[in-house]
DNA sequence: TCTCGATGTAGACACCGTCTACTGCCGTTT
DNA sequence: AAACGGCAGTAGACGGTGTCTACATCGAGA
């Protein structure tokens, strides 16, 4: 059992989260479900966005994490399975995969969150160098390659999750079109 | 001088998108800025989200329009040319491009907006056909191949346009990115 | 025992979207 | 000419929101 009050809301916040979405995640929703007026989050918090940032954060983490325990030998693989990864936390977590990148509603400057992004790309970064270094597409800038693969990848879980591709292709065809960016960047 | 009551309230919301962003576009703030008193809106629209979705409307039109005027000689060309129209204009109308991929703030599922993505992904898909059968990456599903290109395209701008690149990379790293995706899907 | 900081409460304020009752006004019909 | 009906707009209300402030409680350290 929690005890943090400040870890209780943010834990209340990402159950709501995932189970309602991201529009239900209101300060006065998070007090209600964790039991407590609607002020008390202001105790820890010095607002919505700031309590989204630590939520957020936590997403990141995870992301992270998920990326990390990708099986693989080759660096080439190691790429291959962290873009794949990738896609299925944003498939896996859609509600938390749109609240990270939601900067209308969390704080991306604030000292947590500042260096997710810029971490993010480094991590692609590192991956792209390590295949370059065995061969695989060597003299591109690994720095602009690494946002232009991070880009394609989010791109199609963006417009998958959110309206685009919605109505206008199957499921199936959706993984077919990760195979495609996957081969078409990654041979 | 526009007469038309829904033209007018159409006209101010467009005006405040471009210039104070999404938040901004209330039904109240409309209605001010149209110069009539907050529930006048509704006696033209059924709610905020049907008002919003005749603005991403034009937006969508806009973009059509512009993906047109692309000068181009060959299939390839024409392709290359309206990925970089898509992109300019992602750039160019920031508060437009977000609306129009905001499925919460407009009915995605309306008249007017159901269309509205999957002729877009026709668009492209049938440009790739064209491009296909000048000899250009034939064999690929068409349809498969513009999802994967449209989400490459648009997962950079809104990675450059909401958190993800802005502190991470330099502008001129983004137009880099550009080139090295365009490079990478279209040779 | 007293004090003080951490925690929580309750009410207020200004917004927001939406609903409803009411008011003009103008063209058409009778 | 008079009556009507629909279009456009108004004004107020309701419940929801984030945020601020004044107040209460309670436990640990001096």
């Amino acid at each position: 059992m929690v005890t943090d009050p400040r870890q209780r809301l943010i834990a209340s916040a990402t159950a709501l989260l995932a189970d309602e979405g991201v529009e239900a995640v209101t300060l006065r929703r998070i007090a209600r479900e964790a039991g407590v007026s609607h002020g008390a989050p202001l105790r820890h918090f010095t607002g919505r966005s700031d309590l989204l940032s630590a939520v957020a954060t936590a997403g990141f983490a995870e992301l992270r994490r998920q990326s990390e325990e990708v099986p693989a030998v080759t660096p080439h693989e190691r790429l291959l399975g962290t873009c794949r990864s990738y896609m299925d936390f944003a498939l896996g977590n859609p509600a938390m995969f749109e609240l990270m990148f939601r900067h209308d509603l969390i704080d991306a400057d604030s000292p947590e969150l500042s260096g997710t992004n810029s971490a993010l790309l480094d991590h692609f970064s590192r991956l792209i160098g390590d295949a370059q270094a065995a061969g695989w597409r060597t003299g591109a800038d690994p720095r602009v390659l690494a946002a232009s693969l991070w880009a394609a990848l989010h791109g199609l879980a963006e417009l998958w999750l959110r309206g685009g591709l919605g109505k206008a292709l199957r499921s199936d065809e959706v993984d077919a079109a990760l195979d495609v960016t996957l081969q078409t960047y990654l041979g």
